[in-house]
DNA sequence: TCTGGCACTCGAACACGCAGAGTGCCAACG
DNA sequence: CGTTGGCACTCTGCGTGTTCGAGTGCCAGA
């Protein structure tokens, strides 16, 4: 275990870093933080926060800096969530208050979290899976084609064409829509399939054939998002890395642009808070360098969808850890009160 | 008038510069092209272009480079649209063949442009303002509050939520949506709002104002989608700009998050045909050093929509305005099929 | 009007030297 | 034993000077 003050060393380290980018030398560490050692002192420390893998000299004789073990360290026992000020709530409040829609709340929230933490931001819509059936209509567009409409407790509102085997009346058509919303509305999605099995049993032989592909239809739209859909935003503030540029950039553009990716890295977000991937931690090489947090939200206790920011992982933690959740925050209340 | 071998020189030089990156001398001009002529004449020929303002030497001895004037003319006399590869028009067509629904189809259309020309791709949904209204839905939730489900002949749907003054019975709801369909149906949006203005007056006093409501949140939504959406794709191709990085490629991510000055790029392609925006042609300063190619795309004859990709303006421009003109195309059939 | 030749210019690449920052180690001190 | 000051060493970054080559402009001659 490391001492006390190697420990606020390496908290120096990593604060220092993150603020100037350069590597940081022993003298500049005393001369900016009331350590109360001098640099010899600090240099020994330094020698063995890096034998035991916290920190790293990119050449010798230059400074340290934190690896990602020691970033690891830092985020778990030096540091808190920094907590926004009061106008910044204020602002986040009046902002996402603005919304009309819920694209209008997904965009919103994308940009106030890249304007916040000056990062990248991704949020994904609020998951279909979770949550439940608002109402089902459908609509007869022609003779033999239905269009199918389903409306989510969170607002969104998917749609799908049906082409049906034969012709369906208005009267089928009425009758199958009372009956299926009457089983399925306030239902979560998962629970449909086996609400509405035996509904075509109960239709004229005529009609099962439709009911049956409506079922499927409806059925497959569900299943269908669980390839759910993400807002990305902020991508100009990649510009800020700084140095070794293309080689940088790149793979994370790449990265952006595969949603399963991101998807999947939303996912790893902790069920009860909030989840920082470090580095190399993250599964996907494209974001070996950079650093994910995210975090889920909802409204009333519920987690619908996850929302994050990725950046370098010279980042400034608490303060995009208490942006994020803030933000997480704030659009749950929104979402509840629509 | 410049001579015809003057243009062929500006041509050997906009194609070697495009393949090459690299300011292209009267030697290496004379090496890799059938001009017919020595080095010698084809210095006095760049001497005249350059006086012209058609190249420039980014530094005295250097090779030339074209401006955005010499572009232009090379995009306006010198180059037709190279038609794609009948395999690449047979991908094309798979690809977009298997899309589910119209955010697939735009999904699909926006990862091909970027595959096919390795530049950025900008693609438009649909417009609602050229569309016409294919079923309009009003649903209840709650005894004073609605929500209004609008269809459009493109497959889209768009929905709002509505607060009614007062409570408004399922029989009043009935009739209202069968006299709003009945009159708006297969409408132009822009042609609605005449249509259903005497409305409220046919309805009993107690619902005037529910219908009123019901009405302005419609029109609303037509307005409100004359602002809209966009999909982006292939940022990670930014990466191969080259050499001045930051600087170039910052501005430019952020003109792509600005969706509005996106939209106007777009709405600036001619009617008819294709727009090729060279550089400084180009309104938003952003993209100074960037080229837009863009056209519209419909189903029938009619434009629903542009698409069309930003590059920098050393770009292949046959081959990307080929690609464009092709997708558009498909895109364009797509829709019409569904 | 075209061509070959020639002097000139300028940027890219490389070597050199210097200053500055930072380190590791050691001996001394409390 | 932990801490400290001192010292020699090692790098990087930067500015300078030099060379090399590509490319130009101009001129005289065909």
């Amino acid at each position: 275990m490391l001492s006390e003050r190697r420990l606020e060393v390496l908290r120096a380290i990593v604060q220092d870093y993150v603020g100037t980018e350069e590597p940081v030398g022993s003298k500049a560490l005393t001369e900016r933080h009331r350590l109360g050692v001098s640099p010899a002192t600090v240099r020994n420390d330094m020698a063995v926060l890096e034998e035991e893998g916290y920190i790293a000299q990119p050449h010798t004789s230059a400074g340290r800096i934190p690896t990602d073990k020691g970033y690891r360290l830092f985020v778990d026992k030096l540091a808190g969530v920094k907590p926004l000020s009061t106008p910044e709530r204020r602002a986040i409040q009046n902002f996402l208050d603005g919304a009309v829609d819920l694209d209008d709340v997904v965009g919103r929230t994308v940009r106030l979290l890249a304007q916040l933490t000056r990062q990248v931001a991704v949020v994904q819509y609020p998951s279909l899976t979770r949550s439940t059936v608002r109402h089902v209509e459908l609509l007869s567009l022609a003779p033999a084609r239905l269009m199918l409409v389903l409306i989510t407790d969170t607002g969104r509102v998917e749609q799908r064409l049906v082409d049906c085997p034969s012709p369906f009346g208005e009267a089928s058509l009425a009758d199958l829509r009372a009956r299926l919303n009457s089983r399925v509305v306030g239902r979560r999605f998962t629970d449909v399939p086996p609400l509405v099995q035996d509904l075509p049993e109960s239709f004229e032989a005529d009609d099962r054939g439709t009911v049956s592909t409506v079922l499927s239809t409806l059925l497959e739209t569900l299943v269908e998002e669980a390839e759910e859909r993400l807002m990305i935003g902020g991508t100009a503030n990649l510009t800020r890395f700084g140095h070794d540029f293309p080689l940088t950039i790149r793979p994370v553009l790449e990265a952006l642009e595969e949603q399963v990716v991101l998807l999947k890295l939303l996912g790893e977000a902790n069920e009860s808070g909030m989840a920082v991937r470090i580095g190399h931690e993250n599964a996907y090489e494209g974001l070996n360098s950079t650093s994910v947090v995210s975090v889920g939200y909802g409204s009333g206790g519920e987690t619908v969808a996850k929302l994050g920011v990725v950046g370098p992982t010279r980042m400034d933690y608490p303060g995009t850890m208490g942006a994020v959740r803030a933000v997480a925050r704030y659009v749950g209340q929104i979402l509840a009160e629509s």
